[in-house]
DNA sequence: GGGCCGAGCCAC
DNA sequence: AAACGTGGCTCGGCCC
């Protein structure tokens, strides 16, 4: 039954200071009320607040901030009771907090309420989603846009009934979305799993308010050493090439052109034709099979080019132009294990061994403080499992690595090799994806035979990690849905036995099954640790900040003189972050405090 | 000229 | 060419 939402939405326009005091105590008796903005932008720093709109028990209000100073009411949005419930909270929480200077308490955000509840089967968490999915109610969301660069500068322009009806309709549809989702929420025993990111939201709120510091002079410089390289293998590769007609050419002006684009798959493939080479793609895999000497070429050319475009100037144009540094978007639920995404830049796949990473700088007088836990998926599978092997590894802090090949080969760890240790590598990070052993034998360079004797040689070392993964992706399979140590679930739609690939799909959730309470759990934990080094900063008045985390990394900016203490705390929150989900084996954490963003 | 998608490749 | 889990960015190429 839908309900037309155009008529009969009781609202009180607040547009005088008198009237915000009148509703003071009414607030103040609230549990719970909705909360919602509207604003000229997105963007926190150059926004103007125009309207904040309340939903209590009884009524909406919608107060004209343009008009009315809101901080008599800034202790009830800083307290944690009442309860806000919001829709994508770190937007609200961030704006006012820049454009009000309120820090909104206890929060519970009904978009991450949803992705939480449907994680694996759907991304469906607009309010319009949400209000007709609970509500049966239609919403038009048209109206937002009417809000944006909308001029509030010296002339006095008024808001249209419209705008504010829709506004009210926002904050008032967010309680019964919430009452629903609360129920759902215990009735699938994610309540935990849901106050844990309920309330690291001002956490990341402040990390991506902070921002991160870059330095663009080194970062350019580094950016032309690329560009020479990457132009030098390109003028090679256009002179081996010349004699293919049409590609080169000169122009009008005599002035030769590279008119091969590199960049054009179709052009490559046309290119190794013509050479004699008939290739199915141009991916990595394919140019490294194939003898001609473009193929090598290619493949550095495309690694410069990688680096310049991905990561070259377009990243430096993302710096804000108020606050002089980076503020990406941490999404919080990105990934369906439970893991962040990051964009605008995604800061989250900056080149790992580049010049790229050291030009992230502490501010003038800071330190950077990069943290990051030490092969915690392992531990997280020793956990799990509960393999006697693995837990010793751990426990007596041996590299596992070499552990697993002297245990698999028999010979004494004194005398495993390189070889031998990137097999044994390959292996334990291999059995966290659900790798196979023909991926196995390719990267190994082994015979497919020989790598599945490999895994048996394994699995009869680790038998209850072999066990365990079996489990797992039965009872993933089974049920339709599976857990992390923190109890996030990941859910699945089975496919029907009738699918054409029925089979492959099996296969590639049972893969998936045993993959997320590994990855999910890391993901656990790391929430967990941006939680407590929040709090602690908070709680001690520390000049610090979180700036950034990579899935089991957290990178705190602390002035100098109290950088060796912060890192101590850092290192000391994440092992108790740690600590809460895994109890048979031990967590450890590598902290180094620097200039720049390294390891 | 914008939207969408796949290829290719960066991170953990 | 894919294999082997989770993402995002840039490009070419195609569509409207």
């Amino acid at each position: 039954m839908n309900v037309d939402t155009k008529v009969d939405l009781k609202y009180k326009f607040i547009e005088t200071q008198d009237g915000l005091e009148k509703i003071i105590e009414e607030l103040e008796n609230q549990s719970i009320i909705g909360l919602d903005t509207e604003a000229t932008k997105f963007d926190p720093f150059t926004a103007k607040l125009l309207l904040i709109q309340l939903a209590t028990n009884d009524n909406v209000f919608v107060i004209d901030t343009t008009k009315v100073d809101i901080s008599p009411i800034k202790h009830i949005l800083e307290s944690d009771r009442p309860l806000k419930l919001v829709q994508n909270a770190k937007f609200d929480y961030k704006l006012l907090k820049v454009q009000a200077g309120i820090s909104l308490g206890a929060l519970f955000d009904t978009m991450i309420a949803e992705r939480i509840l449907t994680m694996g089967i759907s991304r469906e968490i607009s309010l319009k989603v949400l209000a007709e999915k609970y509500l049966g109610m239609i919403i038009d969301k048209s109206v937002r846009e009417t809000f944006i660069d909308q001029s509030f500068g010296s002339s006095i322009r008024e808001f249209s009934t419209e705008q504010l009806e829709y506004s009210a309709r926002d904050a008032f549809v967010l309680r019964g979305i919430f009452e629903k989702q609360f129920k759902k929420l215990q009735e699938e025993e994610l309540i935990n799993t849901a106050k844990l990111e309920f309330s690291v939201i001002p956490a990341v709120a402040n990390m991506e308010l902070y921002g991160s510091l870059i330095d663009k002079i080194k970062w350019r410089k580094y950016i032309a050493e690329l560009r020479e390289k990457r132009d030098a293998i390109n003028k090679e590769i256009q002179n081996d090439l010349r004699h293919l007609s049409p590609y080169s050419q000169v122009d009008l002006f005599g002035n030769e052109t590279d008119t091969i684009n590199l960049d054009s798959p179709l052009q490559v493939l046309e290119v190794f034709k013509k050479l004699g080479e008939e290739l199915p793609n141009t991916a990595e895999a394919t140019l490294k099979k194939t003898k001609h000497p473009l193929a090598n070429k290619l493949l550095e050319y495309r690694a410069y080019e990688k680096m310049i475009t991905s990561f070259g100037e377009s990243i430096l144009q993302k710096i804000h132009p108020l606050t002089g540094r980076l503020h990406p978007d941490f999404i919080q639920l990105g990934a369906d294990t439970g893991r962040f995404a990051c964009n605008n830049p995604n800061l989250q796949q900056i080149p790992a061994d580049s010049g790229f990473r050291s030009c992230f700088i502490a501010s003038p007088g800071y330190k950077l403080i990069t943290a990051d836990y030490s092969q915690i998926e392992l531990r997280i599978m020793a956990e799990v499992s509960g393999d006697p092997a693995f837990l010793k590894a751990f426990h007596e802090d041996v590299d596992l690595h070499t552990l697993t090949a002297s245990q698999m080969f028999r010979i004494p760890i004194e005398k495993v090799n390189k070889d031998k240790r990137f097999q044994a590598k390959s292996i334990n990070f291999g059995l966290m994806y659900g790798r196979g052993p023909v991926s196995l034998a390719n990267q190994l360079g082994v015979s497919v035979d020989e790598s599945k004797k490999l895994l048996e040689i394994y699995f009869s070392k680790y038998k209850k990690v072999k066990n365990w993964l079996d489990a797992v992706g039965r009872q993933t399979l089974r049920q339709g849905y599976v857990r992390t140590l923190g109890g996030r679930k990941r859910k699945f739609n089975l496919p029907d036995k009738s699918d054409m690939d029925y089979t492959k799909i099996i296969s590639s959730i049972e893969r998936q099954g045993k993959n997320m309470p590994i990855q999910g759990t890391s993901a656990d934990i790391t929430k967990f640790a941006l939680l407590f080094i929040y709090r602690e900063i908070g709680k001690a008045k520390l000049d610090a900040h979180l700036v950034h985390t990579v899935h089991d990394e957290i990178v705190v900016e602390a002035k100098s003189e109290i950088a060796d203490d912060t890192a101590k705390m850092v290192e000391e929150q994440m092992i108790k972050a740690g600590e809460k989900l895994l109890k048979k084996v031990p967590v450890r954490v590598d902290v180094h405090v620097s200039n720049c963003w390294e390891k």
